[in-house]
RNA sequence: CGCGGGAUGGAGCAGCCAGGUAGCUCGUCAGGCUCAUAACCUGAAGGUCGUAGGUUCAAAUCCUACUCCCGCAACCA
């Protein structure tokens, strides 16, 4: 089983267009390897703890639950829109949740994981944080935005990391693909080096913050956010769960033979999941074969700038969605960024590339094959007798880009995934172009000649919807409807052979699946 | 001596880990076509791959030094 999580987003404010990048690179990822044949779990899902969220329902006068609920909703709907498809929902108020992270910390506590000691400091009562050396000023005080800050002395659990950073970092060196993209990992690994010989601070006093996980076994303090959000993706994949809980079953997800990917963005690499993740699974006990692997992604700035509430340059993807549709923005957002690395957000890109690669290409390629098939041959697909050099080469053209549509996706590498469907249907393009089907019409001797070029073309159209299907399903639907051919549906990439469509099979009316975008200009 | 990313034809990018005549998209220019969503096709111009060294038969790719840009408090993928 292939089982793929995303970082769980916190329901403090509304989705951006980060946050729906993530997802749908997910939901890409999972499609495909559905697609391949492999049997798959897509978790998502939304942290709903801590101190922000108690501080902001504290400020609109509404319990946190009410709080969250509502925050909650904005994600989901999101998704909804966007056309994710995921197996799982985790959010962090629940019940099942609660009960796995309490057995999680009443098993570390009992192997002695877990102990519980006073730290003194600087504490900024605006905050309600400790400060450290990092956030002094270049006078050497705390400045202002810290608001009073006071000495004090508080009992907290922590959590033994130092006893597992030796153990990670072999570990990491050892496993080629533990953190992708390789960079990542040297960044990882030079963290930890400065980083280790500190515990984790794991809670937080009730007096605190009350809106968390309380401790079993001492209820005078909750859980702080990483023995929170971070369980979820043993949680919900059905951990320490009872059978009828209605979670999956754990030793099914969770296993060796394809170990569990998690795609997070690369702010929290460092230290959430490639530490501090990784060593609390090594302390619960998981074996190094059953380590996940780490896809850390880039970022969306704007025009060169980080995306921030401060700057207020933050992007809506639901609004971008009601405006270009959903497809033009699940496109462009795995087309124009490789993954990985950063990209820059540009609405003129993403009507461009919808415009070119979607439109007018493929687009186009579908609408005047089936309208050729319409019109010169009833609507009937025959693949003729006799093939030329112009045909193998076309056949060629596709087997090749299947080989590198396969082996960019399996390496999660969407962009060059699409860049492959992209090229054969150029070819396809200059193949109508050389053939001349509309010149062939005209004399019946050209008939069975005729023939096969409408056939190799609607042909090669059948093969580009069935790969375009994870990234773009309801289009790859409206394709195999022009087709009359539901099975492809079905199909896995295995089956992509020459021939999907049988001699003699009758296709529908086309229709422009990728109507182009087309901007007003303000004069 | 903090960490990391980036610098490739007008714009945006890939290639760099596993060296071997510089690739993609857009734009520009010149043609062609008319089946099709003002779509499609062909050809052309345009780059000494940030700078300076080094390794090598061979460097955008490896090594060294340097220059410039962007992230690394918070909101936050």
């Amino acid at each position: 089983m292939f089982y793929l999580t995303t970082a769980i987003d916190y329901t403090n404010g509304s989705p951006h267009i980060g946050h729906a990048y993530e997802k749908v690179l997910a939901d890409v990822i999972t499609r495909y390897r559905r697609l391949r044949g492999d049997e798959a779990f897509f978790l998502t899902g939304v942290d709903q703890h801590g101190q922000k969220v108690q501080q902001t329902a504290e400020k609109e006068g509404i319990h946190p639950a009410t709080f969250v609920k509502k925050t909650t909703k904005k994600f989901s709907k999101l998704w909804e829109k966007l056309g994710l498809e995921y197996d799982g929902w985790a959010e962090t108020i629940d019940d099942r949740h609660k009960a796995c992270v309490q057995q999680v910390l009443t098993t570390l506590e009992q192997q002695g994981q877990l102990y519980k000691a006073a730290h003194k400091g600087h504490y900024s009562v605006r905050q309600e944080q400790f400060l450290t050396d990092k956030e002094r000023g270049e006078d050497g005080n705390f400045g202002p935005e810290w608001g009073e800050v006071v000495e004090i002395e508080e009992e907290n659990w922590y959590f033994k990391l130092s006893e597992h950073t030796d153990w990670l970092k072999n570990h990491l060196e050892a496993v080629d693909d533990s953190v992708l993209p390789a960079f990542r990992k040297s960044e990882l690994l030079n963290a930890l080096e400065r980083n280790s010989g500190t515990d984790l601070c794991i809670s937080r006093p009730k007096e605190r913050l009350r809106w968390g996980i309380e401790f079993p076994f001492d209820p005078d303090y909750v859980t702080y956010v990483w023995f929170d959000a971070l369980i979820n993706y043993v949680s919900f994949a059905g951990y320490l769960a009872s059978p009828d809980a209605g979670l999956p079953d754990f030793s099914k997800l969770w296993t060796a033979d394809e170990r569990p990917v998690h795609i997070i963005g690369k702010d929290i690499l460092v230290p959430a999941h490639g530490i501090y993740w990784l060593c609390m699974l090594h302390a619960m006990g998981f074996t190094d074969d059953i380590m996940p692997r780490i896809l850390v992604h880039g970022w969306w700035n704007i025009r060169g700038e980080k995306m921030s509430k401060s700057i207020g340059n933050i992007v809506d993807p639901g609004e971008l969605a009601d405006r270009f549709g959903v497809d033009a923005v699940r496109y462009y957002l795995v087309r124009d960024i490789v993954t990985g690395k950063d990209s820059d957000f540009d609405v003129e890109r993403l009507v461009m590339l919808f415009n070119t690669e979607l439109a007018n290409e493929l687009g186009n390629l579908c609408n005047r094959a089936l309208n050729m098939s319409q019109r010169f041959t009833g609507g009937e697909l025959h693949p003729g007798t006799g093939l030329t050099d112009a045909e193998t080469a076309l056949q060629q053209s596709l087997t090749e880009s299947i080989g590198a549509y396969r082996a960019a996706m399996d390496n999660f590498d969407v962009s060059k995934g699409l860049e492959a469907i992209s090229q054969h249907v150029v070819h396809c393009n200059g193949y109508a172009e050389r053939m001349k089907p509309w010149e062939l019409k005209k004399d019946p001797a050209n008939a069975d000649r005729l023939a096969t070029v409408l056939y190799h073309l609607a042909e090669s159209v059948a093969h580009c919807a069935v790969m375009l299907s994870p990234v773009l399903p309801e289009a790859s639907a409206k394709l195999t409807a022009q087709l009359n051919a539901e099975h492809l549906k079905d199909l896995k990439l295995d089956d992509l052979k020459w021939g999907l469509l049988e001699d003699g099979h009758k296709i529908n009316k086309p229709k422009p699946v990728f109507p182009r975008i087309v901007i007003e200009e303000d004069a």
